[in-house]
DNA sequence: AGCACGATTAACT
DNA sequence: GTTAATCGTGCTC
C-alpha cells in the first residue's frame, strides 16, 4: 500500500528539470548575481509551476557590507545567510512585503543575492490574479512583487534550492538572447554609509523583454 | 514594554 | 518629486 504523495514528494523531472547545483551558489556573490541573470526561477506549488526569467539581482556580501542585513551580526532573522549556499533567505519588510535572496559563498560567510525582477514565463493567470491590472512584463518587476507572483513568503525561509523535492529552485535553462547587462548602485539604501551605498552591485538585463508594440 | 526603522509599493502632487 | 501603509525585528530601558 502507498499513501498519497505529500505536496513535496514529487521530484519528477517534468516538474524539476536540470537545476543549478550548490557549487553554482558556493562562489563569489558578484559572480553568482551576474550569472543568475537570464536563468529561470521556478516555484512549484501544489504540483504547478510558476516561473520567470531573472532580469534583476543585487549582491549583499558579508558582515563588512553595511548594506547587508548581516552587518548587525547573526540574528534569528538573518541566520540563514550564515548557512549553506543554495538556500532561500526570505525576509519581511515595511510591515507588508516579502523579499527573496539566494544564499551564496561558503558555510559561515553571510552573503546572498537579492532577486529584484522577473519576466513571467509560467503561471501567468495566477500572477495576474495576484497582481492584476498591469502589463505582463510589469507583474514581477520588483523584489516584493516577484514574491507575490510566485507565492513566496516566510514559510520558504531556509528552503534548500538544491534539494531533490525543492519548492523553489533555479533552472540551468537560460535566455538565448538576453541582451546587455547594466550595472549600477543598489536600490533603497537610504541610510547606508559610503562606500557601500554606491557599490555597483546591482545587475540588470536590459532589452530582455520582447519588443513592445509600436504606438502610432 | 516601548521605540525607531526598514534591501518596498502604490498613489499622489 | 512626496507620502502613507503596516508590523517584524533588534535595540534600549
Amino acid at each position: 500500500m502507498t499513501s498519497p504523495p505529500s505536496p513535496r514528494a514529487d521530484a519528477s523531472p517534468r516538474l524539476r528539470p536540470s537545476r543549478l547545483p550548490r557549487t553554482f551558489f558556493a562562489r563569489p556573490t558578484l559572480d553568482v548575481a551576474r550569472e543568475l541573470l537570464g536563468r529561470r526561477l521556478v516555484r512549484v506549488e501544489r504540483g504547478r509551476r510558476l516561473s520567470g526569467w531573472i532580469v534583476e539581482a543585487e549582491a549583499y556580501v558579508g558582515q563588512e557590507d553595511l548594506a547587508c542585513h548581516a552587518h548587525v551580526g547573526r540574528t534569528p532573522r538573518n541566520q540563514v545567510m550564515w548557512g549553506l549556499p543554495g538556500h532561500a533567505y526570505v525576509y519581511f519588510t515595511y510591515g507588508m512585503h516579502w523579499c527573496l535572496n539566494l544564499v551564496t559563498e561558503q558555510d559561515g560567510r553571510p552573503a546572498a543575492v537579492l532577486l529584484r525582477g522577473l519576466l513571467p514565463v509560467e503561471g501567468l493567470p495566477a500572477m495576474r490574479r495576484r497582481r492584476g491590472g498591469v502589463p505582463d512584463d510589469r507583474l514581477a518587476d520588483g523584489p516584493a512583487k516577484l514574491c507575490q507572483c510566485l507565492s513566496i513568503d516566510g514559510r520558504l525561509n531556509g528552503d534548500d534550492l538544491c534539494a531533490p523535492d525543492a519548492r523553489l529552485f533555479v533552472e540551468r535553462a537560460h535566455l538565448r538572447r538576453p541582451g546587455p547587462v547594466t550595472v549600477g548602485a543598489r536600490v533603497g539604501l537610504n541610510s547606508v554609509p559610503e562606500p557601500w551605498k554606491s557599490k555597483p552591485w546591482r545587475f540588470r538585463l536590459t532589452q530582455a523583454s520582447p519588443p513592445r508594440k509600436r504606438i502610432g
